[in-house]
DNA sequence: CTCGCACGAAGTGTCGACACATTATCGTGG
DNA sequence: CCACGATAATGTGTCGACACTTCGTGCGAG
């Protein structure tokens, strides 16, 4: 499944072949698809049922949930699937935003010619969704296409925290991808991006790389979150 | 202790009352004052036994000791205090600098006249304990100071994000301190990004803040960490 | 004397059980 | 008929135990 693509970043921190580990993924993946909605409660003793193993695993990838900001685990409470807050995304956009530009940043010192070009092709297929108005596949290049560029930072740190990000924010991607006119704006600032590196400007790409993400939490602002 | 400004953003993700966050932090405490070596293995089994009570709450440590970068924990394998190497040191750096770069540009708009006279008042302090060469003094007055200036930026994940780092930064904080003439031109930074705060010029803050940071990496790998 | 294997010691991951806290149910009084 | 409090049901945090794996030690073959 695609969905793998947003654990890349994540995997070989704990060992993908974990218990744990696995009942984090499955449960990520439900969270962020919508499956499972903010407020749902996800108890140990209900999981643990499910997945026919005993508490303690369950616990853990609860924590593993909880450090990703999927899930929320009060003290003696039961723990639930995290609200989103109209606050809190913006917060997430401002974070992404300031560390996407720093990774163009560092892409245009590091990166070689041959990667660039790379970054490239990436951008054809972004066009091509644009145009066919493939708004899902359009979402699930543009994955592709950061966790390249986070790649080529050459900051592995850099490269986990974003991951982490990524994952929240598949959360909302619906409401932000999904508007009229969204797409070809967003695929006329990539080319603008891509340029920047080819040209090694840094200081462009990393405005233009910030100025991305935050057009995109525009678009959210302006669908009127709950 | 002072150490506690450490955890403050941390603080209220898990109850600081329950036994695993305690048990963590006395660990984190241990490892970052450098009492905890690298390499130095941190087993479940001795440190039950050590905290008398038994492995699980101290399994839950762990993996917040793990997800706070300070302890690797190998399937299967013992978890051990993670080493300090100058390459993740470099990347910290880069991500923290880029943060702090947002915390300036946030705070301009966001934090009151007052508030910022409030950070002028770090600043004193900080310019007398560069006079007296006081470097412990300066430490934890500049980590005050970088609270201050995160708690204005109006961003909860933002503030979260960098304590975690802080937790970090803070194993090797004697590298980037006790050179001699470090303090007096970072006292002298410091005072050009209040200035900015004052003067509400966002884009000078931004970069006066993250040459700040920079300046701290630039002064480590002078000292040539093993 | 060195290398490798086997055996024992110790640690990890998982499990079921327990006391306590929280939550839901239901009966009773107003 | 609703509010409220006792009580039952369910969940959490912690514990000790177990099988399996890894680590350490020493013995024997070469």
């Amino acid at each position: 499944m695609r969905q793998e693509l947003l654990f890349s970043a994540l995997r070989g921190v704990e060992g993908s072949d974990s218990l744990p580990f696995a009942i984090f993924q499955e449960l990520a993946v439900q969270i962020v698809e919508g499956r499972l909605l903010p407020g749902h409660e996800v108890n140990s003793a209900e999981l643990a049922r499910r997945f026919t193993t005993s508490r303690t695993p369950v616990r853990e990838a609860l924590l593993l949930l909880e450090r990703e900001g999927l899930v929320v685990i009060p003290p003696r409470r039961r723990p639930f699937v995290s609200p989103v807050a109209l606050g809190q995304v913006r917060e997430i956009y401002e974070i992404r935003g300031s560390l996407y530009g720093l990774v163009s940043e560092l892409l245009v010192g590091r990166a070689t010619d041959t990667e660039i070009k790379a970054l490239g092709q990436w951008q054809d297929l972004l066009e091509r969704d644009a145009r066919e108005g493939d708004v899902d596949g359009y979402f699930w290049h543009n994955v592709g296409f950061r966790n390249a560029e986070a790649r080529l930072s050459r900051n592995g740190e850099l490269q986990r925290r974003l991951s982490s990000l990524g994952l929240q924010m598949h959360r909302f991607r619906h409401l932000s991808l999904s508007l009229p006119g969204r797409l070809l704006n967003s695929v006329a600032d990539h080319e603008r991006l891509v340029r920047a590196y080819a040209d090694r400007d840094a200081p462009l790409a990393a405005a233009v790389s910030r100025s991305l993400v935050m057009r995109g939490l525009r678009a959210i602002e302006n669908t009127g979150l709950s």
